[in-house]
RNA sequence: GAGGGCGUAGCUCAGUCGGUAGAGCAUCGGCCUUUUAAGCCGUUGGUCCUGGGUUCGAGUCCCAGCGCCCUCACCA
């Protein structure tokens, strides 16, 4: 009955047996047996061994704190049915002491994140989930409405134009732990709303957030996980620092086999390709780099095992990044992968707000969601003169799957999006 | 949204060729009196996901629906 409270008991001296708070054997019995498995009783005694060298408490004080009226899952095997672990999570975490480890460690990782962003001088900042206008990502956004005032809102995509709203104002290192929320698919890497770390940092750019992506990611591999190669169900990801750069460009032609200004071949091995797979792009009416992208995630990024910056993205696919000094066809932006999977994303931020202008109001043709929906307010904010800056986004429910050896970002949520039951159904219109 | 797999007791799972619905654990009743899931004996427990169909007869075969998982697409 007691055993949990056994377990977790501190060992001190051995305790004689025989000492009972209860007048006699026979009631001090019926008590006990009065418990249920999963009942919370509280209870005072010496902690001691039987006489066949088991640990034990000797109860001297004996208190029922909390009745359990449904019966826990089976002991040996725990709760194993993956619908039921999430939907009633709380019988999970009961029952599977490692679904309880795995969100401990959760905790841990994203502990570590504050720490290193605390000793780097960034203040933790929240800005708003409900926006009049979304913006900072390409993802299409939960509508909804605001009573009162009766106007239409949007379950934020991106934090990011208000944190750099944040930069303008001279909170020059910021960073938020930015639940977001996006109305696309489900699979086990997405997740309808997830948590996304974005960070901004005055006077730097992008190698910059390069180097806090290595000390965040490579550093809580090795102090939360404890190394810094973690298997990753057959593969191995070794997280050890620096890790490679690579252009943009040079892997398209490694992977693709073409040069990236090559626009003709690529758009023909695009209509090739695209044709024969499943694939919602017609080439033919999109825009270069739009392909160009569409090739890039089709036939680079699953090559992409240890972690990997891939740097110097094509400008037109950056609506908010500067653009290369020497090149502008491309943009100081890097997103890092690994294990084929898309975990941060970052830039030398764009703060030209003519520039800004400009690519808010171009349409990339061929894409079904847009980075550029024209927010005059952030225009107006970067008038008054952003700093330039570094910025950085990382996938904190990504990042706790690849750390913790997770194949689905179900497991790393508490409490992952289900479709209503039928009983629910049921309940809600009842 | 498309394709594939799965759904049997509170939990973990069997169920043959279509022929009375099963086991272990949990529950409950005894016995025992200190266990590293499980002491012994006994007992109870079913919308076989739902609704149709085929059949003398369906957990099993067929159709539709619901839910979950996987793959693909949108997306991070």
């Amino acid at each position: 009955m007691s055993k949990k409270m056994i377990d977790e008991a501190t060992a001190s001296e051995p305790a004689a047996p025989g000492e009972s708070p209860f007048p006699d054997a026979a009631s001090a019995w019926q008590t006990a047996k009065s418990i249920d498995l999963g009942d919370i009783v509280g209870a005072e005694g010496r902690v001691g061994r039987t006489k066949t060298g088991e640990l034990t408490l000797w109860v001297t004080r004996f208190r029922l704190l909390s009745k359990s009226l449904r019966p826990p899952p089976e002991k040996w095997h725990g709760l194993t049915d993956v619908e039921q672990r999430y939907r009633k999570r709380y019988v999970d975490l009961l029952a599977n002491a490692e679904s309880r480890r795995l969100f401990l460690l959760r905790a841990r990782i994203i502990d570590y994140i504050r720490s290193v962003l605390r000793r780097r001088g960034f203040i933790e900042v929240e800005t708003p989930v409900l926006q009049p206008i979304y913006g900072g990502a390409a993802a299409r956004p939960f509508t909804t409405h605001h009573n009162t005032l009766d106007t239409q809102l949007y379950l934020r995509i991106s934090p990011e134009l208000y944190l750099k709203r944040c930069l303008v104002g001279g909170l020059e290192r910021v960073y938020e732990f930015a639940r977001c929320f996006r109305n696309e698919g489900i699979s086990p890497r997405h997740n309808p709303e997830f948590t996304m770390l974005e960070l901004y940092q005055a006077y730097g750019d992008y190698h910059d957030m390069m180097e806090i992506t290595e000390e965040i990611i490579g550093g809580a591999a090795r102090d939360v996980i404890g190394s810094t190669k973690i298997k990753f169900g057959e593969r191995e990801i070794d997280y050890t620092t620096p890790w490679p750069r690579r252009r943009y460009a040079d892997l398209f032609l490694e992977y693709v086999g073409l040069a990236i200004d090559d626009v003709a071949a690529i758009r023909e091995r695009a209509a090739q390709h695209f044709a024969r797979k499943q694939i919602t792009l017609d080439p033919a009416k999109a825009d270069d780099a739009v392909v160009i992208g569409a090739m890039f995630e089709h036939y680079v990024e699953h090559h992409l095992v240890n972690p990997t910056f891939v740097i110097d993205y094509p400008a037109p696919l950056c609506p908010l990044t500067k653009r290369h000094p020497t090149d502008p066809r491309f943009a100081l932006r890097f997103e890092v992968y690994m294990n084929g999977m898309e975990m941060g994303n970052a830039y030398s931020e764009l703060n030209d707000p003519k520039i800004q202008h400009e690519t808010f109001s171009a349409q990339l043709r061929g894409e079904d969601d847009t980075m550029a929906v024209m927010d005059d307010d952030f225009v107006e904010a970067l008038e008054y003169g952003m700093p330039p800056a570094g910025g950085l986004g990382i996938g904190i429910d990504r990042l706790c799957m690849l750390l913790t050896g997770n194949e689905s970002i179900r497991e790393v949520l508490l409490f992952p999006l289900q479709r209503q039951s039928p009983s629910e159904v049921q309940e809600s219109n009842g």
